[in-house]
DNA sequence: CCCTCGCTAGTCAAAGTTGACTACCTGCCC
DNA sequence: GGGCAGGTAGTCAACTTTGACTAGCGAGGG
C-alpha cells in the first residue's frame, strides 16, 4: 500500500472539501514530510489519480482567494471513504516494517472508535507474533545458528525490530485503554487539520541535522 | 538512495561477472525479497540503468546454458566500485529509518575492513544521537508535552525506534569488536553468492503468514 | 514419442515518485 | 508608484517501481 493515498484521503475527509495546497499543508503539520515521502508531486498525483478512480470528486476550479493560480477542490466520495477506512485498518493491523505506514495510521486512528482501534492494535500484536515465529523458523539453518555468518545479523536486526515494535505497541494499547485521546463519537474531536489561513506552528524552518529524504 | 543499486552492485561485484538472473537469485538468497523491494523488474532496470551510466559494463548476450532466452552479462567498472563503496558506507552510517537500507549494509559490510566497518557504525551511533536531539527539541511544544494530542504518538514512536535501533547497533559493534565474522583482508571470505547452478537453500517455498509486500 | 510442467531469463505498460520549475498575487519598502 | 521578496497553487519530464506476461528448453510420465 502507498502511504500517500491514506494520508491524502484522511486530510480531505477531515476538511470536508479541500484543495491540494491545503492537503499539502496538513501533511506538513503532521510532520509527514519528515517520516514519509509526502512531497508536492506525490500529493497532487494522488489527488488526480484517486479522482479518476472515483475515490474523490473533483469540483471545477475556483479562483484563488489568496494569490496564485486557481485551484481544484476535492471531496471524498462514499467509495473513497470505504477505501480510506480499509487502508487505515490495514495500517494499524499489519506488520510490514515500514514505519511510515504505522505513523500515518497513528495520526488518523482517532477516525475510528476507541474499541475498534484497540481491537486493531491487538491484532497487530498477533501479526507481529506470527511474523516472528514464521521468520525464525524459516531462516534457522539445520546445522544450528551461525551457519549464516554475518548474513544472520540481518535477521537478528529484523527480529529485534519486531520485538521492540511489539513492546511499543503494547504501551500504546495501555495508554488508549487508560482513556488517552479523543476517538470518534467521544465529543469534541482533536483538530487535526489547519483551517484555511491558519498558520502552521511546525512549518519547516531551517533544516536540522539528521534530516533525511 | 535506492537500496536496489547497492544490492545489485554488491552482487555483481562478488561474482566478478554475472547475468541478471544470477543477481536475482543472490538477492533471494540474502532474503532481500522479504525486506526490500528487490523484484525482477527493479533488478533488470537497475542493471540497464547502471550500465548506461558507466557503473557496469554490459557484455554482449551469451546463449543460455540452461534453457531460456540468451542473457546479458555484467561486470562492475572502476566507477561502479567507487559508487558501490560510497553507497555501502552511507548505508552503514546514516540514520534514515529505512530498515531495508541498513539491512543491505549489514549483508555487504564485510566488503570493508573491520576497522572501517567499526568506524562507520560508531558514526551511525552519533547520527542517531543527533537526529534524536534535533527532533525532540524541534517538536516539543512550548506549552508542554501533550499539546499535540494523539499526533504526539507518532513522534514517540520515532524516538522509541531510534533508541532501540541505537541499542541494537551498540550490540553489533561489540560483536564485531569481539572478532565476529570475516572482513576484507582477513583470509577466506564468507561466500555470499550462489555459484552458477548451486541450489538456494532459502528459496521461496510456500508463503508464510505475516509476509508482506 | 509427445505433451505438459516447471525452471530459466527476461520484457513491458502502467503507476508512482522526485525535484526542479512556473505563474500569480500581496504586502511592503523606498 | 515601482519593484521585489515571499507565499500560493500547481505542472512537468525524468526516473523508478510494480506485477503481469512471454518464450525457450529439459525432464519425466503415459
Amino acid at each position: 500500500m502507498s502511504v500517500i493515498r491514506l494520508l491524502v484521503l484522511g486530510a480531505v475527509r477531515q476538511h470536508g472539501r479541500a484543495h491540494g495546497y491545503q492537503v499539502r499543508n496538513d501533511l506538513e503539520y503532521w510532520g509527514a514530510h519528515e517520516w514519509s515521502n509526502a512531497k508536492p508531486g506525490s500529493i497532487y498525483h494522488a489527488l488526480k489519480q484517486m479522482a479518476k478512480q472515483g475515490l474523490l470528486h473533483a469540483h471545477e476550479v475556483a479562483p484563488s482567494t489568496a494569490g496564485g493560480p486557481p485551484r481544484t477542490e476535492y471531496e471524498i466520495t462514499e467509495q473513497g471513504t470505504e477505501e480510506y477506512l480499509r487502508l487505515l485498518r490495514e495500517a494499524l493491523t499489519s506488520y510490514d516494517q515500514k514505519p511510515d505506514v504505522l505513523s500515518a495510521g497513528l495520526g488518523l486512528m482517532v477516525d475510528l472508535d476507541r474499541a475498534e482501534a484497540l481491537a486493531l492494535l491487538e491484532q497487530r500484536m498477533r501479526s507481529i507474533g506470527e511474523w516472528r515465529r514464521a521468520v525464525t523458523e524459516y531462516y534457522t539453518p539445520e546445522d544450528g545458528p551461525g551457519q549464516l555468518g554475518h548474513i544472520g545479523e540481518i535477521m537478528d536486526f529484523w527480529v529485534h525490530s519486531a520485538d521492540t515494535g511489539a513492546e511499543w505497541t503494547r504501551g500504546l494499547i495501555e495508554r488508549i485503554r487508560g482513556g488517552a485521546y479523543t476517538f470518534a463519537g467521544e465529543g469534541e474531536p482533536f483538530v487535526g487539520v489547519l483551517a484555511d489561513g491558519e498558520e502552521n506552528p511546525y512549518a519547516t524552518r531551517e533544516r536540522h541535522p539528521g534530516d533525511v529524504r
